[in-house]
RNA sequence: GUGACCGUAGCUCAGUCGGUUAGAGCGCCAGGUUGUGGCCCUGGAGGUCGUGGGUUCGAUUCCCAUCGGUCACCCCA
């Protein structure tokens, strides 16, 4: 048997209609389409511009920007090997964002930069509900401003799209990661306070005491749970200044009626966070419960390497785990626009008629389908009846000779012979028009 | 990377306690209408039963391996 090739593991085709990709819904082209849309509508509205940086990136970028440590880093990147040069598929748009800003020298552009972007991201783990190893992310990345509204303009941008959404039920987390410093003491003390716990931690979690005693604050395993509500909290740890930052933070979300959830041991997993850090959840998500999840990043770009400051902070968000979430409510996605008219040709001078009729049509901005096999004319019916034309315009040899075509209205079933000049005229006036358009009150046929 | 579960038409799934040409519904194509869609009727195309090996007279069915998938761990969007 033939072999069939088949998308790479963890990737997935976005079709023209609504498919399943071994056994996970993937929506159609529309709805992505749709939520873009949404998207970029939302971030408009906050004036946030678009930025569009290159898939590849160089491996050093990624590494110094998210951490040599970071799980990212040490087993989930896609490197793409080009003679001495490495490259890798993005992880995520933050670091490369940030280079963006430092090589285009942005804050000499004035002002702060408000950017957002939109695109795929790669990251080789092994696939599962909500996490694929080509997702789709958007976010937004505010550059240049170290102020404590520019974190809450942030989530309130990221809640204003779920809202635009009509997504409800999921729950906003925030914290402070504080100062690198006040985390370095904190992580110290709490890997010196659970020690004498070690027992009681999994296996995972006794690993994590080694490696990144933070980690174990979001851990699942409900002994772990239990042992850290008495355990030491990262705000004890942090100074007077950086609560205070906090608080502005927490004030300005609270003085605009967002709600959120102060969570204590919300911590990051990409090295570049510090101040303050959020996390949108849902519960009907699986195991990915995160949507989208931000915080602040004044050290990304020293971390680059530069030597200017450049404060920022932003969300990143996931699209697939938004249609989860759609499909956990059964929120409604617009369907794929149908054409405005189908052209039914019969014959070999009528299917040379639909293609001229078709562009002439498509020129004055009418979208138009046409039948390219041949087929029947109750096939070609068939046809536009699926795709879900509201008209069709048919042409055989005897309209043809007699200079007129016959107008049929899909949805009455109506149908009126017109002059073959006219057609276009007609049918933008009853697309305008589709309820009770004059030219089929009176004469029909059939 | 670890674990559990799962692979039969495009989709959703039956079925064979191992035995002649593997089924249904939906979808697709065609005909019933000599130039008219939806509803209905009739017919058709489409499967080496994920792949390879083993056991057997005989395997889609049993065994092993492998590939692919799902979910969870892990991690995160």
């Amino acid at each position: 048997m033939a072999k069939i090739w088949r998308n790479i593991r963890g990737a997935f085709d976005i079709l023209p209609w609504p498919s399943v990709a071994d056994g996970a819904a993937v929506p159609g082209s529309s709805a992505w389409q749709y939520v873009e849309d949404v998207i970029r509508k939302t971030m408009a509205r906050f004036h946030f511009e678009e930025i569009r940086t290159p898939v590849l990136e160089e491996e050093g970028l990624i590494v110094r920007g998210i951490g040599a440590g970071t799980d990212i880093v040490t087993k989930e990147m896609f490197v793409v090997e080009r003679g001495n040069d490495r490259y890798v598929l993005r992880p995520e748009v933050t670091a490369p964002v940030m280079r963006a800003w430092l090589q285009h020298r942005l804050e000499q552009r004035g002002g702060v930069q408000r950017l957002y972007y939109i695109g795929p991201c790669f990251r080789a783990e092994r696939p599962q509900k909500g996490r694929y190893r080509q997702f789709h992310q958007f976010g937004c990345e505010t550059i240049g401003a170290d102020d404590p509204r520019a974190d809450a303009e942030a989530i309130a941008l990221m809640l204003a799209i779920y809202d635009a959404f009509g997504i409800t039920g999921s729950r906003l987390r925030i914290n402070t990661l504080g100062l690198p410093e006040e985390r370095k003491r904190y992580t110290e003390a709490l890997r010196a306070w659970l020690t004498p716990h070690k027992e009681t931690l999994s296996e995972s979690g006794q690993r994590r005491l080694e490696k990144n005693p933070l980690r174990i604050l979001d851990t699942k395993d409900e002994r772990e749970q239990a042992l850290l509500r008495d355990a030491p909290l990262l705000i004890d740890f942090t100074s007077e200044q950086t609560r205070e930052r906090y608080e502005r933070v927490k004030e300005c979300l609270g003085e605009t009626g967002i709600d959120f959830i102060e969570d204590f041991l919300l911590v990051r997993g990409l090295d570049y966070y510090m101040h303050t850090a959020f996390e949108l959840e849902s519960p009907d998500l699986g195991a990915q419960s995160a949507l989208a999840g931000g915080g602040r990043y004044d050290l990304l770009a020293s971390a680059l390497g530069s030597d200017r400051p450049a404060p920022g902070v932003g969300f990143a968000a996931g699209i697939e785990r938004l249609f989860l979430a759609f499909d956990a409510q059964d929120a409604t996605i617009p369907e794929a626009l149908p054409p405005d008219v189908f052209l039914v040709a019969l014959g070999n001078d009528a299917q040379r008629w639909a293609f001229r009729e078709a562009q002439r049509l498509r020129q004055q901005g009418i979208s138009a389908s046409f039948d390219l096999k041949g087929r029947s004319m109750k096939a070609q019916m068939r046809e536009a009846h699926r795709q879900r034309a509201p008209f069709t315009l048919i042409a055989g040899q005897t309209e043809l000779e007699a200079g007129v075509v016959q107008l049929k209205n899909m949805d009455s079933g109506e149908q009126v012979q017109l002059p073959a000049d006219k057609a276009p005229e007609h049918i933008s006036k009853c697309l305008r028009d589709p309820r009770g358009s004059e030219d089929f009150a009176s004469t029909s046929s059939r």
